[in-house]
DNA sequence: CTGAATGCAAAGCCTTTGCATACGG
DNA sequence: CCGTATGCAAAGGCTTTGCATTCAG
């Protein structure tokens, strides 16, 4: 058969840790495809489900951050310190912005956020 | 023809208008499709489509907020004060946390801003 | 053997878009 | 008369899920 690729057990949670591995060693917030792109260079024949399971089981476990800001997929991030994002609503692109500091009232342990502001970018507003 | 219903063409921005009205009257945060079953009582027989298109239009406009926490549907939010959001990554309720106050260096005008920490929460927890 | 992990493809959910139509000015 | 707002339905993008298969223990 080849419809059944050859699918090398992965023992503990290999790909997993490979996943991380991955979005820790980069900078900037990749979505899931691109985490696709990037998982087949280092495990040939791995399928896209496959990603989506363990973003989702890294997200569960919160060893990392899901990011929604627009439309588009969703961005996936590693780095879980309190650190910010600016989005201009008129280019939509995306800036970091430095670690925040907060003091509020949560009803929980706090593991992890994300500060989204909005506004219009310098170079929208010139 | 019955497909083409009656469309009461809405002088200038009425529509937008109750749609505004109808977000910043509730304190929850709605989804479009909530925002269009809400809107068809007032207005019946409008589209979700138009509910769609003003609310992207508010949006754009920095009228209301538009949050994307989880994989659901986006929520909208007509309270641009600075306020957070904390989601419990395990029963993934959404709370309200008090206005936070918030410094960083951005790149431009920030119009409004979403602040969404995530945690387990007590109930989760205990 | 049994259960967990996987790939593939199909289904699903939300949102956007094309198009013809109906008013407002 | 023209342009904008609208409804409907279809298309689209992203994510999840069903199912059969494979492999570890």
């Amino acid at each position: 058969m080849e419809k059944t690729a050859k699918r090398p057990r992965s023992r503990d949670c290999e790909r997993l840790l490979v996943l991380l591995d991955m979005l820790r060693s980069r900078h900037d917030h990749p979505d899931a495809n691109t985490c696709y792109l990037d998982m087949q260079q280092v495990i040939p024949g791995i399928g896209q489900s496959t990603v989506y399971r363990h973003l989702s089981s890294l997200v569960e476990k919160g060893l990392i951050n899901e990011i929604k800001i627009d439309s588009g997929p969703a961005k996936y991030d590693a780095t879980l310190d309190i650190h910010g994002h600016f989005q201009c609503t008129r280019c939509h692109q995306v800036w970091d912005v430095s670690p925040i500091n907060v003091q509020a009232n949560f009803p929980g342990i706090v593991t992890s956020a994300t500060y989204v502001a909005k506004g219009i970018c310098r170079d929208c507003s010139a």
